[in-house]
DNA sequence: GGATGTTACGCGACGCGTAATTATC
DNA sequence: GATAATTACGCGTCGCGTAACATCC
């Protein structure tokens, strides 16, 4: 039961074609016929069918859609309330081990207005792991 | 937003215990631990206080948590609704590539009753990827 | 040739473990 | 010494990419 994965199905809907809901997702197109395959088999139905033309909901897939937008919906209002004060925008960069990219970050850093967004940067050599970043914005 | 993390939170309340929730939840104390203070940071409020007697909710946890037992609650008839004919139960086993595992696993196998269950066995050796298994139980 | 979709496969991040440490009884 | 919590760190899985393929305009 992966939420994300459902909005990434209503998208679908909502462009007819797994291609364009893809660009609007930032996911590649192989990913998201990946996940909309995983979905159908996890929950045992046809969400949508192939065609030629393109792709449309069956009857049981725009059930389905339906209450996966309700879903959603609710989620989305847990997360607005509880979400506003800390910690909610994070950017996280990950970049080889050199001191370019560092720099660029840490321009960019400075010169971002004073929002509510926390940053990590993290060079990619073992052991991989985000450390929270000393900079804040402003 | 992940909904497991939610009701491991939900644990925790139901348990008065970080401790005693990860023995019923069958996962390790320290990894509990981690979820919960994941949960906090990500959401930015206290859901516990760490007390010598053990963890009470502060008043915004209990609200927090009310709100995620119906967000499951909701989750959880999504789920039933389109959860009932496939591919729902599966059990999934890891073992190092050497034959006495395997053959257990098939005699465990056979000698289940036939309830809509797909198993799948995989050895550890590369590239680390699970095969549909050809054993159907019964 | 340019749209669509699926399958194969690989890298790196993260899920979740164990070990070690601290604090309270 | 036992029991609860946190921090450090490592292994193996999986998220999500790219490459290659098949089909239809």
């Amino acid at each position: 039961m992966n939420l994300q994965h459902l909005e990434y199905l209503i998208e679908i809907e909502n462009c007819g074609s797994i291609s364009k809901a893809a660009r609007r997702l930032f996911v590649t197109q192989p990913y998201l016929s990946r996940i909309l395959k995983e979905v159908e088999s996890e929950y045992g139905i046809t969400v949508f069918t192939r065609e030629k033309t393109g792709i449309t909901p069956t009857d049981s897939g725009r059930l389905f859609l339906d209450m996966a937008r309700d879903l959603l919906d609710d989620a989305g209002n847990f997360q607005r309330i509880f979400r506003e004060r800390a910690d909610h925008y994070r950017l996280r960069v990950s970049a080889c081990t050199c001191s370019h990219p560092n720099d660029a970050f840490i321009r960019m850093v400075k010169s971002i207005p004073d929002i509510p967004l926390r940053f990590s940067y993290r060079e990619s050599s073992p052991p991989h792991r985000h450390r929270r970043c000393l900079f804040q914005p402003g």
